[in-house]
DNA sequence: GTCCGTGCAAAGCGTTTGCACTGTC
DNA sequence: GACAGTGCAAACGCTTTGCACGGAC
């Protein structure tokens, strides 16, 4: 199925052709899932949705397309506490943690982030300079710390 | 150069053992230089220190050494902002950073992550139960801020 | 003496790279 | 038409695993 439509896809390659990128296959639909879904992706989550539209994009093009988007802005490249990299639109972080028990990905609640960041380049700044801080975690999402307090299970 | 002294290496096997862990020569090696320096370090160059002591040690027992002590709670496992895995004694992480410009690790100034951590586990509880940020981040360290400055430099 | 932990070697897996070709500009 | 970017395949480096031996308890 066809997620990006013409109107979308114009957007990609207006952005891309802004960046100095040529405007190729993977690298429109790849910066459209990311543009338009929010969320965060693992390469490989992000290759079998990029494959559904193109299924001869290689993974190593993947990483490639990644890097560019990514040093040109457009996306945002980060790690999950267990070092598995994480790609999402826009290189505005705002940090996601994982579930201890079911290994979900969640989201911090927006503006923690800022607030977080602002409060370590207070603490930083007067001797160097800071760009941005990375927010990371572990705890029991809401269905698995219900599941635990129903159950009263231990752990 | 032998690292440990016998007081110390005392106190590294009780405290393996307390957690009922028994006490070879790469484990309290291991436990002896993270409870010692106090900072973190690369699989590698954990590697390299601890062969200073014991050359026969394998690289691949001391990542099982290294996810036995995690799991006991005496050693932390952290990523870099670029993925590298680093190790430090005792669980409770303060977060590190790593300079944009010459790749230098830099701590967080004491305190800091408690703060942090207080700030998002206020953010995040009433849904989820909270164990604990991961703090991280990129910026200019003092010296390559300093060099920036004087130079003038863009970038 | 038992069994956990290690050394050793090989496999595994995510990621990168070289090269010739294709498609964008 | 030039050259950035891709597909393909092979290499690479970190990490894990299987197995038999050795040492801690």
């Amino acid at each position: 199925m066809r997620t990006i439509c013409n109107m979308e896809r114009y957007n990609v390659e207006k952005q891309l052709h802004k960046r100095g990128l040529r405007a190729t296959l993977p690298r429109t639909l790849v910066l459209g899932v990311l543009a338009q879904s929010g969320r965060h992706y693992t390469m490989e989550e992000l290759w079998r949705r990029v494959q559904e539209s193109a299924p001869e994009i290689e993974l190593s093009t993947l990483y490639r397309v990644v890097q560019a988007l990514t040093e040109a802005g457009l996306a945002g490249e980060s790690r999950l506490p267990n070092g598995v990299r994480v790609v999402e639109g826009r290189a505005d972080e705002h940090g996601h943690w994982v579930c201890s028990r079911c290994g979900e990905v969640q989201h911090f609640p927006p503006g923690l982030w800022e607030q977080v960041n602002q409060l370590v380049k207070l603490a930083v700044e007067p001797e160097a300079l800071w760009f941005g801080v990375q927010l990371g975690g572990a705890g029991l999402c809401p269905r698995c710390r219900d599941r635990a307090e129903r159950c009263d299970e231990p752990q």
